[in-house]
DNA sequence: AAACGCGCCTGGAACGTTCCAGACGATTGT
DNA sequence: ACAATCGTCTGGAACGTTCCAGGCGCGTTT
């Protein structure tokens, strides 16, 4: 298996070789190899049995260069663990697969800058267009990016950069819902676990407060910040002796839950793959992940056909009830059903 | 910020602009942007300041046509939910990173053939270097790709393919220490819920059955195989009465946990982030991941320096002690502390 | 004074593909 | 019989870089 008769030594096989095996020109192989109808089906056999015979695989990085595109789209990530991340990426691939595109991701790891190094990286490589999943990247940057290529950014940025599509889902109405249960099960006194200031926190705690103002439980109100210390936090907030919690995202409902009596009802946010694996199951607003990433990805294919104007596409979640909720004074079960 | 001027409309902005903008030839501007020391420091500065002004950007496609690599490592990923994966992930990126390369990701979204078809796609790509961090991939499509670039699997592979380098932890050691673990704490009936015929949980139950013979307990060995229905074979195991439970891995794990009364320890294997977010936390055996992601780099740089023997890593798995294991007939910990 | 070395710069040839204009026979239409 | 058309196929020009051989001016050595 170590040299094959035709190609030149230590080189991986070209289109040339392959013509060359084939007693073809280049360009025929290259029609041939893309299945280009203008090919006479011998001829066609032909070549490809002498491009298989020489394991020749195309070369993108110089299909890419003189098509102008390359069929790849590049996903940001600013953290890969995060499951809530991989579940838009999953959408993104389906919907860019449908249209035959090649999907690669780059990795920000939680580090701004990096995140800005990969998304050059990225454009560098000439890809047809970026999603960034994360809400780390200034809008300048994001901006920059989109002046060459499409991008869209799946989340909800703390300032709208022009030229950039946004999906991202309501969280004001997702809070709402989230509280509007726990209403629903007798409680009032809901005290809310809340984020650090990020636009999607700032809308969870709008909605938690409105909603109990609705309810003529504007007293009641009761917000701590989850700050870096989750534990200490929901340990200060359960201090003040609520009946139930809406927690800004699931990681932060897991600390309540952790230093709550069973008694104390908790929701959480975001339904990550933790929600179905705590005890007990974990109450939580669900984003359509999924589908936003497909929409994201559909907004791209629009620009690339060329639409100018910005869209900002807002979806509604759809809370999830499982067993961390109760009426009031209820245990919650815990361990073995 | 529309039409800038020195730049033709509608494209991107390519070397030939810059050296056209700052009055020198394009091979200056090309040295002048990777720092060559034989620019003159006034020129060098004109250059990149014309460079800045169009917003020019290198075009990786191009450099890596002509260069013949890319500065890229691909790693192929079969599960981005699997948290497992993404650890390694950072460990690759991070010693890719010292070494000045790129990293991007392809998924194959639990997909054999995806996975190959991604395989390819980095291949064509000109990837200098592919970590596969999957056991799903064929021994023949990996040898073939490691006949063109090099590549290191991270994980235990169904059978060695020719060229691939491969990095694995301990399985049997693992599982050794997994029970082990339990007899110390005066565990007999251990009993072990096995995977379902992979390298490594043959490898794991191998070492559990090992470790009760060497105690003389060759008469307890209890195994179930975990099958499709992960509830159905923990709640059968759980019906043989044991003391305690190996299992193949966490998510295993979880589900003897949910289905055990409290005096049943559980260890499970692979220290997911699962294992701190559930209750009881769950002692489970941890693979070092980020030192594997990294090793796999360092395998693929040695690779690129021209080494041609394979390499077969094997590191040492170490059990983490948490919550679920106790002495027989004492209660695991559950809910708040 | 010629030769050499050095710092700075340039033009053209790669790299592997696609695109384009057109060549060559054979067939068809008038 | 001649032009037009069609099905196949070809050679060269892109694409945007890097690499290479060398050019020019100037100071230093022989």
């Amino acid at each position: 298996m170590v040299a094959v008769t035709g190609t030149r030594p230590g080189r991986r096989p070209t289109i040339v070789d392959v013509a060359a095996a084939a007693g073809v020109s280049k360009s025929l192989v290259s029609l041939a190899l893309r299945g280009d109808p203008g090919v006479s089906e011998e001829t066609g056999a032909r070549i490809l049995a002498a491009a298989d015979r020489l394991g020749y695989r195309s070369n993108r990085l110089a299909r890419g260069l003189v098509q102008g595109r390359t069929m790849i789209l590049g996903v940001l990530l600013t953290d890969l663990a995060n499951p809530y991340h991989t579940e838009v990426v999953a959408g993104v691939e389906e919907a860019a697969e449908a249209r035959g595109f090649t999907v690669l991701l780059a990795h920000g790891r939680r580090d701004r800058e990096r995140l800005e190094h990969q998304l050059d990286s990225l454009l560098q490589l000439n890809v047809d267009g970026v999603v960034v999943v994360s809400s780390w990247l200034g809008a300048a940057a994001l901006a920059d990016a989109a002046r060459r290529v499409p991008v869209v950014m799946v989340g909800r940025p703390r300032e709208f950069a022009p030229g950039v599509d946004t999906v991202a889902n309501d969280d004001e109405a997702g809070a709402r819902a989230a509280v509007r249960h726990l209403l629903e099960l007798g409680h009032t006194r809901i005290g809310h676990l809340a984020g650090s200031g990020s636009p999607s926190s700032r809308s969870r705690e709008a909605g938690y407060r409105e909603t109990m103002r609705e309810a003529g439980l504007a007293e009641e109100v009761l917000v701590r910040p989850v700050g870096d210390d989750r534990d200490r936090a929901a340990a200060e907030l359960l201090a003040q002796g609520p009946g139930a919690v809406f927690a800004v995202n699931d990681l932060a409902a897991l600390a309540v839950l952790d230093h709550a009596p069973p008694e104390v009802s908790v929701v959480g946010y975001d339904n990550t793959s933790l929600a179905e694996v705590t005890r007990p199951r974990l109450t939580s607003v669900d984003q359509p992940r999924a589908i936003m990433g497909r929409l994201a990805t559909e907004l791209l294919w629009e620009r690339m056909g060329g639409r100018t104007g910005d869209r900002h596409e807002v979806l509604a979640p759809a809370l999830v009830v499982r067993d961390s909720t109760a009426p009031p004074g209820e245990r919650r079960e815990c361990g073995a059903p």
